[in-house]
DNA sequence: GTCCTTCACTGAAGCGAGTCAGTGAAACGT
DNA sequence: ACGTTTCACTGACTCGCTTCAGTGAAGGAC
């Protein structure tokens, strides 16, 4: 190959594959550029250490890889390694609102800062789990529920070593985060019983799918309740639709039990479905019934009465997240938990 | 090694690593274990055409892959094919709702039953963008806005041969696949003209990043207009706060210009967003002002008055946009667009 | 009986990196 | 002056797979 560096042209035409393919340029090419071998270019590029290379080399090394426009492949890194640095998110199959929707972006954000590529794959509910690990071989999986000891194994003879569920216990031998949906529960109970109200319902979304997200929060208002001397949550399921709204306003009036004052909603879509079928039954809310949800998605802002909710800051989740996948990755111990400053009641019209 | 076939002991201990870590079984162990070369496992687990191979060694060879639990390494096929079966679909920097995850869900499914593999990279606003590609050397990315010329270059250099915008003119050289979004903006308005409105309004996001997903909506409506002889819609951004709703409504009322007697919204957020303030202001929806949504998001079908909306078939949409790219990676000529049966008329009771 | 096909496979060459074990030359110690 | 250490590198192997170019044996044609 004639010499091009000494002359001031810089010819970077991508070489052509036999197949008139673009062929991206790879270390070899590198390594001819700056006069070195592909054991040296590898080493300057990635800095491996107890490696002797001198300043100039490393320089001439950076710049013909900087000319080239020089990546390696992400293939080949991922062959001799046995993994990528692709951290997959497996997303349920219930419906993603805007809060997974931020999660997702504050993860990306997270891990791309600390050099790994954030993915996520929805598992589709129909057909039964392909296994979208081995196409990507991931470093890590993280997944909203706890795997089950099948799919765990499935996994691990993969060859993937981490992963982590965002809920459930944090149990001994689980890899679970215990993302502290709980709290978002206790808040909600807390704001109540400050405003008063002594026996409180539960707006339990009809959804089967989102029980693991549903739980810890009703766990946290129940365990809340025990604590504030209230009687435990009236439980109602309460559908998205007009009757099913209906009905459950109903059994909150006290159709079956004794009447609450209050409700605590799994999130903001099913307080403002009770908001709107309060306002079809004549109710005044929060006269008759105060409201309250979780999220704090944009409709919560202008709807009548505006909603009180509880929001999370998705971003200190996400880079605690992030930041415990590194560290276990790297065999360190797990990141602290964040404080229970990242939840806070948004105060509105509703509660 | 000693042949446990003949025994019926099938041991399929997974081989560790020296460094003790599981070691997923590979093509050769396959091989081994039928008792034959790699080549031939190769041949027959791909369906190679033009391969004589007899049925009792297919039968062999399958057998042995299926005891083993033996499942390519994508890394090292993507090494030597050049490309992954992942397809890689860029998430916008705006936020995304339950319309965009019902996408994901579908796009999943549809990519899934052809043997790719789907993922949602969400491209995180703050930072600039890192290549994603580079990481997973995706068969094909989607993207729902054009990529600016720079980026396509930079794909293409990174031998990603099909990126696929999802909006966007179909133009000569573009590769965009023209979702025919603004046939919901010409359904809401034919649906209001049909109810005797003549004056209509256009409720625009007031998110500069939404333009692509609203400017053909709006686009649609024009046209729709238009068409049906009608002043051309009254465009007032709606912001999602109680204060900007208000101002909006003032607008539509007549505060600068005629006064319209419905609005079609960008979608249903905002569209309920107006009926809140409708609310607030004393307006009657219907009577005083019809709202048309767009997506049917839960929601709608709660709120009071119940929302009447346009609903997408996402799940014909996302095999369609599958064919496509599917079709364009085989070379062949691009799927069918969908008729215009996949939007329909949710009629509720708000316009 | 010889030559040519077809059959049923196999060996080996790469794909693009990471990494270990060297290897000359220079610097240093005594 | 001679042995040892450090420096600055490089050659070659490896990861798991696809694929091309054979290759020996059996079968068929003449």
């Amino acid at each position: 190959m004639v010499d091009r560096v000494a002359t001031n042209v810089t010819d970077v035409t991508p070489a052509k594959h036999s197949r008139g393919r673009v062929r991206r340029p790879t270390a070899a090419d590198v390594a001819a550029r700056a006069g070195v071998s592909r054991a040296t270019v590898s080493y300057v590029l990635n800095d491996t250490p107890h490696q002797a290379i001198p300043d100039r080399t490393r320089e001439r090394v950076r710049a013909a890889a900087a000319e080239l426009g020089y990546t390696p492949s992400a293939a080949a890194r991922a062959l001799i390694t046995g993994r990528s640095d692709v951290i997959l998110l497996l997303l349920p199959d219930w419906p993603i609102g805007s809060t997974v929707g931020h999660l997702l972006e504050s993860l990306s954000d997270a891990l791309g800062q600390q050099g790994f590529t954030f993915v996520a794959h929805p598992r589709s509910a129909g057909r039964p789990t392909t296994d979208v690990w081995k196409a990507i071989t991931p470093a890590a999986v993280i997944t909203f529920e706890e795997l089950e000891q099948v799919e765990a194994e499935r996994l691990r003879a993969a060859g993937i070593e981490l992963s982590v569920a965002l809920l459930g216990d944090a149990g001994p031998a689980a890899r679970a985060m215990d993302i502290p949906e709980q709290r978002t529960g206790r808040l909600q109970a807390e704001h109540l019983a400050a405003s008063g109200h002594r026996q409180l319902g539960y707006a339990w979304p009809d959804d089967p799918r989102v029980v693991t997200f549903a739980q810890p929060r009703l766990d946290g208002v129940r365990q809340a309740c025990a604590e504030l001397g209230l009687d435990p949550p009236t439980v109602v399921p309460v559908p998205l639709t007009p009757d099913g709204v209906q009905r459950a306003l109903e059994v909150f009036h006290g159709a079956d039990g004794p009447p609450v004052s209050a409700v605590c909603a799994y999130n903001d879509e099913v307080a403002l479905a009770l908001l709107a079928g309060a306002r079809r039954q004549g109710l005044d809310v929060p006269g008759d019934l105060a409201v309250i949800g979780v999220d704090d998605i944009p409709s919560a802002a202008v709807s009548v009465p505006a909603l009180t909710t509880v929001r999370a800051e998705t971003a200190v989740l996400a880079r605690f997240i992030a930041d415990s996948i590194i560290r276990q990755l790297d065999g360190r111990p797990a990141a602290e938990r964040p404080g229970s400053d990242i939840h806070s009641i948004i105060r509105r019209e509703s509660a």
